[in-house]
RNA sequence: GCGCCCGUAGCUCAGCGGAUAGAGCAAUUGACUACGGAUCAAUAGGCCGGGGGUUCAAAUCCCUCCGGGCGCACCA
């Protein structure tokens, strides 16, 4: 029996009660009937407060209403009993049989078990990272990474079309300064007031000089900078992108600003807002009246100096995400950026292109402390000290980095020990959900050794002998997969799978422990290796859409 | 000053309207000559930042104050 299911034919016995009462003005939906899993195991597989709720509507007692429902969902096949508890809770106990039915459901399913409709056919734009090309990839980047990209596979899990985005940023002051400062490296000056310092600066500008076929010397500053900008944007791009790829994250678009320029879209979005009346000029430069659609001041749009400043662009570019057919737009970006939220929502309103206005979404997340040596190491690509995504591969490790960082909630500040990483990485809750999965594997190795077998038809029929506690609790976290899942997508936190994966390798390890599983007795033996195999699914599911591998042996 | 986010065990964090507030690390103590001890079991550790409210029920919702972070550019 499903969670779906149980709900649904405790929603009949409501509805019965509701008609005895002559009420027909309350309807009862699917979601009013509450089930929840309770904290404690004496209080039964599932609870519904259903009978608190409608106490006060019905003027009645909430214990009585209680004592009424549960005589008929006593009757429920595969509930095996029911109490009232408390103020009015009804606890409910599924039969052995019906609980460990899921463990069935997962071994038929196998990989499409947790696959979910909430998004089916959605089209949905994932913008993340979007790092500028003026130095590596750092930590914070990292974190966007590791989110946005769990985040993806999540949506794609429950039915989204999902494209993930990265927006290159190839225009305008910072990467002046990126190609100023690299000339002035290859020239031997000191880096400039406003530069980037740091060694890889240094690196860049002898891989350009390496790689430059013509004749440096001989040409102007002006061609030189050009020069350096180009090729210093392309290395240092390649470099981002190779350092996420090897953390297991690629996108599928790259979106060059440099194109909304050359392809118009400025322009064509400048001009539809002047003759919608939305813009003014004062003191030299280009002003959006963003005031109109709830933004604290008006906007400059093009400088005095003839030069857009980033909000335009990023008006345009979501324009053409809009009409790229994206009903869903996410972009995740630092808090630190979280006040264009409200200019970019109030430029797609003025353009009038019925773009809803919560149009697009925003995942914010909160900055990373990096510690090292007790102290905190201030990340500043202008003066060269940072942590790049290539350290913490180097270092820490693929999938103790994505763990750690995609296992916090977005919105709170985390602090990452460098040193704590490093040195007991061991500790990382990651190595013990995957330890979990080796040791299935292990088992089903063991097997062999043994000379024995394993019966998976009789072991999907034998699930009833799955009794003892143990047994019964990794069913439980086992049968929360899917509504884990839809909820992590609904509320875009992957965290969510994070800590369920502890939790389910928590009630296996606690299972390994308890209980023998290769035991002498066929039939047993097959049922509980059943479970095994469905815990070594939902892990391998689960690690799948974190980006972490399920390793066979550790 | 205004806006957004956060204050939960010594530390790092879950829980975000329900029944005795949870986990990992750190501390203390145990576990089968073993299906891999990268494990398990147990003890100890909390006025869930303070104060008001809403509710049958508040760590969770609302207000307020106090702490911390991040914004409030003709930077991105």
């Amino acid at each position: 029996m499903t969670p779906a299911e149980l709900s649904a034919q405790l929603l009949t016995v409501v509805d019965g009660a509701l008609e005895r009462r002559g009420e027909s003005t309350l309807t009862i939906g699917i979601d009013d009937v509450l089930l929840e899993r309770p904290k404690n195991r004496e209080h039964g597989d599932w609870a519904s407060n259903i009978a608190m709720k409608l106490a006060k509507p019905l003027k009645t007692n909430p214990r009585e209403l209680a004592l009424e429902l549960a005589d008929g969902i006593r009757s429920i096949d595969g509930v095996s009993s029911v109490d009232v508890a408390g103020p009015g809770f009804i606890n409910m106990t599924l039969d052995a049989a019906a609980a460990g039915a899921i463990a069935k459901t997962i071994v038929e399913q196998g990989d499409e078990f947790g696959r979910g409709n909430l998004y089916i056919g959605v089209k949905i734009d994932l913008e993340f990272v979007s790092a500028n090309p003026t130095g590596p990839i750092h930590l914070g980047g990292v974190r966007w990474a590791a989110v946005g990209d769990s985040l993806a596979r999540i949506f794609t899990a429950v039915g989204g079309i999902v494209t993930k985005e990265y927006y290159f940023n190839d225009h305008g002051g910072q990467i002046d300064r990126f190609a100023r400062s690299l000339l002035a490296s290859y020239l031997g000056e000191p880096t400039p007031e406003d530069g980037y310092g740091g060694q890889y600066i240094a690196d860049i500008a002898d891989r350009i000089v390496t790689g430059f076929t013509g004749d440096l010397a001989s040409i102007t500053r002006e061609d030189q900078q050009e020069i350096f900008r180009a090729m210093g944007t392309d290395l240092m791009f390649g470099d981002i992108k190779a350092s996420l790829h090897d953390f297991g994250v690629d996108f599928d678009v790259y979106f060059h600003e440099n194109n909304l320029h050359e392809g118009g879209d400025v322009g064509r979005a400048i001009e539809r807002l002047r003759t919608a009346g939305h813009i003014y000029e004062a003191e030299g430069a280009t002003w959006f009246r963003s005031t109109d659609f709830g933004d604290d001041k008006d906007r400059v749009m093009r400088k005095s100096d003839g030069g857009y400043t980033y909000f335009l662009p990023d008006v345009a570019y979501h324009v053409t995400k809009w009409q790229r057919g994206f009903g869903r737009a996410i972009n995740e970006q630092g808090a630190d950026h979280h006040s264009t939220i409200t200019r970019v929502r109030a430029g797609l309103q003025a353009l009038s292109l019925q773009i809803p206005k919560g149009w697009p979404d925003y995942v914010l997340h909160q900055m990373v402390t990096v510690m090292r040596s007790g102290e905190e190491v201030k990340l500043s690509k202008r003066a060269g000290s940072y942590v790049t995504l290539r350290d913490l591969i180097d270092e820490v490790g693929c999938d103790a980095t994505r763990y750690f960082l995609v296992a916090r909630k977005v919105d709170s500040q985390l602090i990452f020990d460098i040193d704590l990483a490093r040195s007991q990485s061991n500790d990382n809750p990651v190595y013990y959900i995957q330890y979990a999965h080796a040791r299935v594997c292990s088992l089903q190795r063991q097997l062999g050794e043994r000379g024995l077998g394993w019966n998976r038809d009789n072991g999907l029929a034998q699930l009833a002998l799955l009794t003892s506690n143990f047994e019964q609790l990794l069913m439980v976290e086992l049968s929360r997969y899917p509504e884990m899942l839809d909820a992590a997508a609904q509320n875009l936190e992957p965290h969510m799978l994070a800590q369920y994966l502890r939790d389910l390798a928590t009630a296996f390890h606690a299972y390994y422990n308890g209980e023998a599983i290769l035991v002498a007795d066929d039939n047993l033996r097959d049922a509980r290796l059943n479970l095994c195999a469905a815990t070594q699914q939902v892990l391998h599911n689960g690690l799948d859409l974190l980006g972490v591998c399920a390793p066979e042996k550790m």
